[in-house]
DNA sequence: TCGGAACAACTTGTATGGTAGTATAGCAGC
DNA sequence: GCTGCTATACTACCATACAAGTTGTTCCGA
């Protein structure tokens, strides 16, 4: 198997550590200057801003330079929105699975939340992973890919956030404990308890933005 | 106010072809060809189809060429799914909106389908600008335009079969039927009617694309 | 001291040449 | 006639050079 092309690894790399935020909001990104650094030419860093600039995670200003896109709370928040839209309709399907499909997919969950509770607490990249895998199985149960692809942008914004919430955030085991309410949901086959459960759990995600705007202003839009 | 660059411009062409259908799916588009087509070098043209690749309009299979993706029913389904949940979120806000702000929406919507009214009957294009006008309204009322920018992409999708089906289609008149319950709704201050009158609208819209797959199989994936 | 124009040091945008990989048509050999 | 190799004509990918625009600074003059 052949490697992805340059361009496109670079947009990888580069995508995980804006949303890590290990290049922070605001930052200025040149293309020589990238170029340089990773060793190769200005033209594979030019695609990879293209696809960033795609994804909002940087903007390219014509003639100034292309700048790390500070987070937007309005943005934030609307994306939020939109996922608890999805996630709750396709936990709904979830919950109304036949019983052996049902079956399978609470194993998987089960397991995901086992390793969510052996995570070390302060290891949030651990933990955000995980979380993902358990959002993430839920549609793949569902075959809702496509739904997943629309999530994962923009779960791309959110999770800059919760990068940036190492202490502040919501205690990992109450997100574990909805986690299993969530769980216990599907398994008694109830697509209205499902939806609530869900719906709550992405109300207390971002219970923090507002302190985090506070203590960090420099990365958060005026 | 100066124009965009090159490469935008191209992927915005490129965009509305592709979606219209004036380029069809399984077409292959090659670099060279579009630059000298256009008049421009390849670079703007790679950039462009770089930008319709992470769209998935277009698929790029290196070394061997960029080709439009044909339609894949189970995609375009999915994406009606993501679609309505999200709609249905948008138009029950809509919906519980404070009097005067439900006043203003409803007169913009009710120019909207008088215009939709209008068209004559076989003019697809204009009916489908129409139809975009008053949906994204709807989530402009409730500023909820990253959620739009979500249903814009996916609509694109759709628009692709909506494209395709010239008579076959669900007739206007019934569309139109359907965005006066949903206007009636919102007048009403009634999200739970508005709901139902939303799903209901987005189940009808691709009700003959399974007799498009089978009258136009070339343009489908297998 | 203040204002402004020219300049220098950046930035992204575009054009072009060369490279490596893939598919195919045609030909040689069986 | 059929199979397998080879030459060729594509393809996208990457590097490089140049163009065009923006910003900040510096220097000169009022």
């Amino acid at each position: 198997m052949s490697v992805a092309s340059i361009g496109a690894q670079l947009h990888e790399q580069l995508r995980t550590a804006i949303v890590t935020g290990e290049i922070r909001p605001g930052q200025a990104l040149s293309e020589t200057d990238i170029a340089t650094r990773y060793e190769v030419s200005r033209q594979p860093v030019r695609e990879a801003f293209i696809r960033l600039a795609q994804e909002r995670l940087v903007v390219v200003l014509p003639q100034r330079g292309t700048f790390v896109v500070k987070i937007s709370i309005r943005d934030v928040m609307d994306g939020r929105f939109v996922r608890e839209a999805i996630e709750v309709a396709v936990v709904r399907e979830a919950a109304a699975l036949d019983a052996p499909a049902r079956a399978a997919l609470v194993e998987i969950l089960r397991d995901a939340i086992a390793q969510q509770s052996q995570v070390a607490s302060g290891d949030n990249a651990s933990f955000l992973m995980l979380d993902e895998h358990f959002h993430h199985a839920i549609a793949a149960a569902v075959q809702r890919e496509h739904a997943w692809r629309v999530v994962d942008q923009i779960k791309a914004q959110m999770d800059r956030v919760r990068y940036l919430s190492f202490d502040s955030a919501t205690p990992v085991s109450r997100l574990i404990a909805q986690h299993r309410e969530i769980l216990d949901a599907i398994e008694a086959g109830q697509p209205e308890v499902a939806e609530s459960a869900m719906r709550m759990h992405h109300h207390e995600i971002l219970q923090s933005l507002p302190e985090l705007a506070k203590r960090y202003p420099e990365v958060f839009e005026d």
